[in-house]
RNA sequence: GGAGAGGUGGCUGAGUGGUCGAAAGCGCCGGUUUGCUAAACCGGUGAUCGGGUAUUACCUGAUCCGCAGGUUCGAAUCCUGUCCUCUCCGCCA
């Protein structure tokens, strides 16, 4: 959520902001509301006044009637007051659904553009794409060769989307967890496992919306509970509604949840196999920061991500992502998108990682707070994400990147220790 | 799942209808004392939303004692619902 003030007195910017970001938001109603919203607020404080003031005199009454009186002149003007009050809750309500679909302003390097299309290459990995002398194959054909998938128990099970990981692929699942694990406590994260549910409230917060055409979220039945799309919901709502001690910041977390997601009307060659599945397990990063240290803090996750994947021997580009293509709480986003031979004709990128610094966007709404050593009041603290290991995917390109003309999967050097042997035997003939 | 207890400021913890935004202690900030540090002593110290005067300060109103309602002129205090925590019992991986 974008600071109320923030709006008003920085109108164009934010209309143009809105644009850019391809968001339709009319930023005159939302002014409009809010100075009746003020001038209501006003009148309620009047009266309530008012009516606090006939109070305190009732102790003073000197005969019965005068009591009687005095009581029911306050009767009246708490009436009128709730009247008031019940109008105001309207208008905040009104205020509140519209505010809900600003998005967060953008970081003025941020490319300019309506989708991915406009997103900016930034870097590649240290690992280069492989010339193949033999054709290469997808995760999905080489999974089905050295029996490490089962999609179609899986759509038995669970539907479509769903999947068991078999064999080896469930070593490898549980190494690239470690793996991550192992290299985020050595900078310091507190690693964490987080509830694979979460409340509503925490969706909000975060900036996930629950229900909704387009939600990409399941919500439990008859509870205010859904399934977690990232466990940067539960990891942004560990410190809702607290205030932080200043000299606690920095705090890093890494969580390890399972992933759940609809993918509503995602369907296609594209999304084959595990790249786009309902549920996968992921380590995630998470971050509250002072304010002046969140771009620092970014590019420090997005360093981490890229020494992970170094690490996995898997070629990738780093793309800073276009306005357009943002979502509504980020103010910048850098996206790993790994390259992975099996995909397409004959290989493309698709995205394993993506780090955002939603500076107080999700703060405000979940109210997480620090008291500074300078100065008054509190202060809304900065927040971060970014992925460590999405597991489905990082397997998608560690088995892609390590096929072997005789069909074994050679594991990258820093996964062996995790994974207990160099290789994937190739399959029995 | 059953029974009980409880949720109060940054923290601990008093407070059962008005003078309570809330005792006390801790912490924090300022000061006195001090060779330095500490101790001791004195003073200050909640959040949110408005309004006013105003060069970063002051004055003022409203709201807030888990959350949402209700009773009342008036609620931290009484009532209802709800969420959470703790203890005991049961069940269970």
């Amino acid at each position: 959520m974008l600071d109320r003030k923030f709006i008003v007195e920085n109108a164009d910017a934010v209309q143009k902001n809105c644009t850019a970001r391809g968001v339709d938001v009319d930023v005159a109603r939302f002014i409009n509301l809010y100075d009746r919203w003020k001038q209501k607020q006003t009148e309620v404080d009047e009266l309530n006044r008012q009516a606090n003031a006939v109070s305190k005199t009732i102790g003073q009454a000197k005969t019965p009637e005068d009591r009687e009186a005095r009581k029911a002149e306050g009767r009246r003007l708490r009436e009128e007051g709730g009247e008031r009050s019940r109008e105001l809750d309207a208008l905040a309500e009104e205020m509140d659904e519209l505010h809900r679909q600003f998005p967060n302003m953008t970081h003025p390097d941020a490319p300019h553009g309506a989708d991915d299309t406009a997103n900016r290459v930034l870097r590649y990995g240290k690992t280069e794409p492989r010339q193949f002398d033999f054709q290469p194959l997808d995760h999905v054909e080489l999974g089905e060769r050295l029996d490490l998938f089962d999609f179609e128990a899986g759509a038995k099970v669970a539907g479509h989307g769903f999947y068991f990981l078999k064999n080896d692929a469930v070593l490898l699942d549980l190494a690239l967890q470690r793996y991550a694990l192992d290299m985020l406590r050595k900078e310091d994260f507190v690693p964490v496992v987080t509830p694979d549910l979460a409340r509503n409230e925490v969706l909000h917060g975060t900036g996930y919306m629950p229900r909704g055409p387009e939600t990409q979220i399941y919500s439990i039945e008859n509870s205010d509970l859904s399934l977690i799309a990232t466990a940067e919901i539960t990891l942004g709502g560990l410190h809702a509604q607290e205030i932080l001690p200043e000299e606690q910041l920095p705090l890093f977390y890494c969580g390890i949840s399972h992933c759940y997601r609809t993918e509503a009307g995602a369907h296609g060659k594209a999304t084959r196999g595990l790249y786009r599945v309902h549920q996968f397990t992921k380590v995630e990063m998470f971050a509250f920061t002072r304010p002046e240290e969140s771009d620092t803090t970014l590019e420090r996750l997005c360093a981490l991500e890229c020494a992970l994947f170094d690490g996995l021997e898997v070629p990738y580009q780093v793309v800073d992502t276009a306005t357009g293509d943002l979502g509504g709480p980020a103010y910048r986003k850098y996206d790993l998108e790994a390259w992975m031979p099996g995909r397409g004709d004959a290989g493309e990128y698709g995205e394993v990682t993506s780090t955002s610094n939603c500076t107080d966007f999700q703060a405000r709404r979940l109210g997480i707070r620090f008291r500074p050593k300078e100065g008054k009041g509190t202060q809304l603290v900065h927040t971060l994400n970014g992925t460590a290991i999405a597991v489905s995917r990082a397997l998608i390109a560690v088995l892609e990147n390590g096929q072997q003309a005789d069909g074994s999967i050679t594991i990258p050097v820093a996964l062996v220790p995790y994974f207990g042997q160099d290789q994937i035997a190739p399959p029995a003939k």
